[in-house]
DNA sequence: ATTGATCATGAAACATTTTGACGAATTTCG
DNA sequence: CGAAATTCGTCAAAATGTTTCATGATCAAT
């Protein structure tokens, strides 16, 4: 009764190819998808995955255990809090569109001129512009509300920088609310950069309204506000709305998104980039 | 594969034999690939590297160890980026006094009450009670102008964080100014943990002028304040005063501190606790 | 210069974990 | 209620981890 059977006489590709991937990161890619979509299917993450259907119960197990996510009849949504501690796997699934992210952070620190006002928002991929500012000594007036882009930017000595201050979001590194919300209408800078959780139609969405109460502050704050989106982040509508596109002047995301979306962004009022990112076998399927 | 291939090219360093790689760039090299993708399997770096799969763990390992990845099955994670970020003055500093140090931070966190409000200086001391806390699971208010404790307090998820926000000082990760110390004015805590740079007679000194004025302004924000300071910090004035010693309520420093010291203090109207280190033959000066 | 100790490396043997498949029990929905 | 989908428990194969050992290089001492 082994398997061995129904192998050699099927002819047919039956994918029982191994995925060469550890299960940590198929895990990480679990959560981002849910994060992207906000809940799925088992059979739909199996098939993206490219694992079995056992192997994507077990690894929900895994997650719900740690708990990251929320188990469904036939699915997993995730958990609303998103008090995602500082899980392995957690922490991965922020690392996942790295080359992406690498790609347009470099775009947008190009983009910058020594002695601007700058605001940057909490997000991985404004984070990566911080990292690539320390790493050009480039000389700024850095606002921020991310611990974590904080201490990124405190690492360089040419970058004046102001924190905001205000109430760290639980299981982040994120300050929202007061005092920093009140400070910042009192700031006019040159330029803030914005992530966002998802761009759906011409509308900017994030998943809590403090956070996105604080990028409202930060539109209002800047002269020029540059939203920064891989192309992962067109998808569906979080739950609380940002702002309109039009309320933006720049937007900078990867080749991967859909033509359809970018010709519609091209139709508003906003100066639309598209970086190419050279893609080196990041993951397959 | 023999090991035996490598001999021919010219390797000036090793005379003759399987040095392919030496195991510091062989472990760079492991590092830098995780730090592209974010996760690695085995056999994959394995395979980058040209080293066999023992050789690739027992690499794991040492970096492990090291404190700069995380291992999972089949393969290594990146010890999250997010934390990974720590000062190098701050770790060096933390490492002076070190058992003093904790010593007193255990015994401040021990006398803390779960739900009180209590304002965390920026100091190596006070960032050792930051981690007492965490490691407690104490539900506390917790106010903090350091972003090294304030990333410490943010693992945390029973404690409330409120960041007042400033500027950075440069080559510290210390927040002063606007607009923390005009929201301080409008906070009233329990208690505040302040580190001093030195305590000399009856005066309480600081290096620098706004890092002074934080510190007041916690002073005057808190109903009961605790001064942290190893028997290191009873020494010569610095700069500038942040307070006399009857300002505060409580100082706390271990035994190592010289008697005439501390019965100097003790004539004031202070409460003093000495706390004694358990010294092992360490004979730190 | 030779010898012995020490260490890194690779390979093999063995224990453990993970994975995919299958059938039975359970749940969901018309 | 009954059909379809889903979950659960179990099992064998594959992959991974762990331990151990032999080989060769480096180093200190004779």
């Amino acid at each position: 009764m082994n398997s061995r059977e129904g192998q050699g006489d099927g002819v047919e590709d039956s994918p029982r190819g191994r995925v060469e991937m550890i299960p940590a990161k198929r895990r990480a890619l679990i959560l981002e998808r849910l994060r992207r979509e906000g809940a799925a299917g088992i059979q739909e993450l199996a098939d993206a995955i490219g694992a079995s259907l056992s192997t994507v119960r077990r690894d929900l197990e895994h997650l719900v255990k740690q708990g990251a996510l929320e188990r469904t009849h036939g699915g997993a949504l995730l958990q609303s809090t998103e008090r995602a501690t500082f899980e392995p796997d957690v922490a991965l699934a922020a690392q996942l569109r790295r080359d992406e992210k690498h790609a347009i952070a470099a775009a947008v620190a190009d983009g910058l001129r020594p002695g601007q006002s700058v605001i940057f928002d909490a997000s991985t991929t404004v984070l990566a512009v911080a990292r690539a500012v320390v790493a050009r000594r480039l000389p700024l007036t850095a606002v921020t509300n991310s611990l974590t882009t904080a201490q990124v930017l405190a690492e360089a000595p040419a970058v004046q920088l102001i924190v905001p201050g205000g109430t760290v979001r639980p299981g982040s590194t994120t300050l929202v609310g007061r005092p920093g919300e009140e400070f910042l209408r009192g700031i006019h800078a040159d330029i803030a950069l914005l992530g966002t959780h998802a761009i759906t139609g011409r509308t900017l969405t994030e998943t809590a309204l403090d956070v996105a109460a604080m990028k409202q502050a930060m539109i209002a704050a800047a002269r020029h506000v540059i939203v920064l989106a891989d192309s992962s982040k067109f998808t569906t509508a979080s739950f609380c709305t940002i702002c309109d596109v039009a309320d933006v002047q720049e937007i900078v995301t990867d080749d991967g998104a859909a033509p359809s979306v970018l010709a519609e962004l091209r139709g508003l009022n906003v100066a639309l980039r598209v970086i190419s990112v050279p893609r080196q076998g990041r993951g397959r399927g």
